[in-house]
DNA sequence: ACAAAAGTGTTCAACTTACACCCATGA
DNA sequence: TCATGGGTGTAAGTTGAACACTTTTGT
């Protein structure tokens, strides 16, 4: 019975992660070259391996962690990329996620291993491996998630502006908002709380900061595949 | 350099696929029970292993061919269930798939090594390992993607009639729908093309035939993720 | 005083929803 | 002839898109 275990071949299992951030006006990914002995001077995606007795999912964290010291981040799982040659050294199957963080957090956390930096999605250069299209599909899920998600706010500090916020989103879709329109469907979610305190600096006159309902915006994610929908169909 | 390599330890890689069928009446899900001296008589999804040069999606696909005789057919990467002891035997992590078949199609392909059969999804036995989370998923997803992309054609023969489709977006969302409301929304998608046969034996008038405009289809599909949306934001 | 960004309202078109009656046919 | 399911139109409400001016304040 369970010869038909034995039988079968194993594989290594790689997580490797998009990490997005935004700097105020562009959306941008963490890259990193890993030393010398590896992989030459590649840019490639964030990725470990997967450790005897770890969940995946805790793996992805965990290398996340060691990269950027920051815990406790939004991560998705992509998608597996499992085409048996692509990695030419050793069959690996990597489970690719990706992960969305405010990059004033990532406060020059110095990873001694890798040497990272933050490249505008817009002007990437040639990745390791499949890393390539494994940007392309998290970059086209990121906007398909933030068209049916507030899942924008990840990527912002705890306090920023409707017009931060315009900002972002006009990254994401790589296009432009009416702010009259933004702002009114933006508020009628009802996840902002409006703050007493206005943003200085940017602007003379000043915007006024937000923060997210944590509430209402747990209870939106939770409860969004429960609705009937008016997408395609409904 | 290529000892991060061999210091690295391998998994048992399992694909393992949740099959959606439809009756006309309800959504189905395709069990099989594995021979007796495996995991004894626990109801499970199909599932099988990556064989040591074989693209993951390949796997699944020659999988669902060993049990349903069918190829070519709908096919989507779910997600990774990596949790260190989910199969108590041996660590494995499971890749899993949803495939959405045409009942008809799937006649009495007799599988010799598999008792398989169809479920309701409205009452699905206890299912082995994490199999039963898988399906869960399996569902919300189902529902999430067909809210946005005409995916429910998977599920119907060639030509179906529009009741027909109707009855199986309302079992997919288990509700109801305004059948005026539903045709005109359904043909407003410019995705059917009328025939000018009609469905006899169902009812008594009979209903018109309809097939999908294939190139259309695949447009609607491969453009999907390039407009500016219109769900949460845009 | 002026430049730069923030904030706010209205109108029109498109879409969504709710709702009811006649039609064709087999039994 | 009647029971069953198929097919169609309209009005009201809601939502989305387009559009311009006033406010604040730092320089």
């Amino acid at each position: 019975m369970l010869e038909q275990y034995q039988a079968q071949t194993k594989c290594l299992v790689a997580l490797d992660s998009i990490i997005f951030g935004f700097d105020g006006e562009e959306l941008k990914l963490l890259l990193v070259k890993r030393g010398l002995e590896e992989h030459g001077d590649t840019w490639s995606l964030m990725g470990g391996w997967l450790r005897p007795h770890e969940d995946t999912e805790d793996a992805a964290a965990r290398i996340l962690f060691e990269l950027t010291g920051l815990s406790d981040i939004y991560l998705e799982q992509l998608q597996v990329f499992g085409a048996p040659y692509r990695d030419p050294v050793e069959r690996t199957v990597s489970i690719a996620y990706f992960a969305l963080i405010n990059v004033a957090d990532y406060k020059d956390v110095i990873s001694h291993t890798f040497e990272a930096q933050w490249f505008s999605t817009q002007e990437l250069p040639t990745l390791l491996f499949d890393h390539g299209r494994m940007v392309e599909l998290a970059i086209d899920r990121l906007r398909y998630k933030a068209t049916q998600h507030p899942i924008g706010f990840e990527l912002l500090p705890d306090k920023f502006t409707i017009p931060q916020l315009q900002k972002l989103y006009e990254a994401i879709f790589n296009t432009e908002f009416d702010k009259r329109n933004f702002s009114r469907k933006i508020l009628s979610t009802k996840l902002l709380i409006k703050l007493d305190e206005k943003q200085k600096g940017y602007s003379k006159k000043g915007a006024y900061l937000y923060k997210v309902d944590k509430d209402e915006y747990r209870k939106v994610f939770d409860t969004f595949l429960n609705f009937v929908p008016n997408g395609f169909m409904a």
